[in-house]
RNA sequence: GUGGGUGUAGCUCAGCUGGUAGAGCGCCAGGUUGUGAUCCUGGAUGUCGCGGGUUCAAGUCCCGUCACUCACCCCA
């Protein structure tokens, strides 16, 4: 084997299994343009400013995951390691908050980050990002949970669940964190973990280790030190839920890895994943647009794992997208054939039937295998016998049955016969 | 960054206490010089992850290294 391979950390999608990734990654933005969202590309690298001041320098995804290089006219550029700072950095560039409000937009594509692979956490992965940005209403926030939800619902997949909570506001927040410091400063923690509480004292909350959560079982909790109008938020955002028939848990210790969410904060989460069973999450950001240098405006959203989310199709067995394969094929017998045969799957497909015929040197039984593998119900046999007399053989696969058809009118009849 | 597991054919894997590499599936061909999916027969494909050591002899034992994988951490 050759020693080029994959970087680490990352893999190729290849047939079959490519067609699921195509199919989810479909069925996961669907219900977002039946919502009115645009879609949007920006660059893969940007500034590296634009996630150092973004995503948060305290964050573990800047400060230490982040694929930064100097080009060679001396800028400072990472492979964005998300979606969201690159969209608000083009809503701001482009001044699209000067328009009409909220701004709707979706997007997908690769995203970055150096870490320890693992199952469901790739240095290369793919997201389905979403943003609603320029209005704070609660039921906005509704709206692109539920438009999440609709997508996971669409794929089928029932063993997963929503996790609902509140990050507070610029008010309230730095008051409960001086709480939750102070309550931590109080615990037997090892050095890391007392690190992590001086940075940032909400992740240590989601801690998994049974010793750590035993000591923080009387740890106050944002949701019970709200602002009033935090407070009020969240509850509108649970009654449009409601309304809307998605369902939730109450996570009030749910804290994300990015330092611009404030409020409303999700994440769904899969039950058959192993340890990365984040399959997508999101919440509203006060203020990430002005970090950026734009107008002090509020938006949500969320990114779902495209990658981790076929893990949860897979997990829960879904049989989604088999490749499908080509509708007719033909297989010709000797050169003069053969040139007939390119000319008719050409002509097949212009008329919107998928077809395909056998390249290089093949037996007929060769051929007819490939033909059965194809997926094909219908395959056109011609050899020389059938050029004399002036037909193709239509042959049948799931019956076996065969019949000489004129060889002007085999295109019109394989069509009539695989177009609905 | 820390810890555990695993590296043998395209895939899934077997290979006992060291004796010179196998099966199933897949692929190609023949049986059927004009017919697939079944059946029968045959064939191709391996630096046994890599490097070093012990030994008459290493897939097997020892050391190192790399990769993959799972968990911590982090997060999609």
């Amino acid at each position: 084997m050759s020693d080029l391979v994959a970087p680490k950390g990352t893999f190729d999608v290849l047939p079959p299994d490519s067609a699921r990734f195509l199919a989810v990654r479909e069925t996961l933005t669907a219900p977002l343009r039946r919502a009115g969202y645009g879609y949007v590309e920006t660059p893969v690298f940007e500034d590296t400013a634009v996630f150092a001041r973004g995503v948060g320098e305290s964050t573990d995804v800047v400060s230490k995951e982040m694929y930064s290089f100097t080009d060679k006219g001396g800028r400072s550029l990472t492979l964005r390691p998300e979606l969201t700072a690159g969209l608000m950095r083009a809503f701001i560039e482009h001044r699209l908050y000067a328009g009409a409000l909220p701004v709707k937009l979706w997007s997908v594509g690769s995203a970055f980050r150096y870490e320890r692979p693992q199952a469901g956490r790739y240095r290369h992965f793919t997201q389905v990002d979403v943003e609603a940005l320029g209005v704070d209403d609660p039921a906005l926030d509704a709206e692109l949970v539920a438009l999440a939800d609709q997508g996971y619902r669409d794929l089928g997949l029932t063993d997963y669940e929503l996790q609902l909570t509140s990050l507070g506001d610029a008010t309230c927040r730095p008051q409960y964190r001086e709480l939750l410091t102070d309550f931590l400063s109080r615990l037997d923690l090892d050095e890391d973990t007392r690190r992590r509480a001086q940075i940032n004292p909400l992740r240590v909350l989601d801690d998994k280790r049974p010793d750590v959560q035993a000591q923080l079982v009387d740890a106050p909790l944002m949701v019970d030190h709200l602002s009033d109008t935090t407070r009020a938020h969240y509850d509108a955002v649970r009654q449009h839920l409601t309304d809307l028939g998605v369902s939730w848990v109450e996570a009030p210790r749910l804290v994300r890895g990015l330092d611009y969410y404030t409020k409303t904060t999700f994440e769904f989460v899969h039950h058959r994943l192993g340890s990365q069973s984040g399959i997508g999450g999101g919440g509203r950001y006060d203020g990430l647009s002005a970090a950026l240098g734009g107008p002090d405006v509020s938006g949500i959203g969320y990114a779902v794992g495209v990658d981790r989310t076929i893990l949860a199709v897979q997990a829960e067995g879904l049989d989604i997208a088999v490749e499908p394969g080509v509708q007719a094929f033909v297989v010709p017998l000797g050169a003069q054939a053969k040139s007939l045969a390119v000319t008719i799957v050409g002509q097949l497909r212009a008329a919107g039937v998928s077809a395909d015929t056998v390249y290089g040197d093949r037996g007929l039984k060769g051929a007819m295998k490939a033909a059965d593998r194809s997926g094909a119900g219908q395959v056109v046999v011609i050899g020389d016998r059938d050029l004399a007399a002036g037909v193709g053989q239509l042959k049948t696969m799931a019956t076996g049955e065969q019949v000489a058809v004129p060889l002007g009118e085999l295109v019109d009849r394989v069509r009539a016969t695989v177009l609905p």
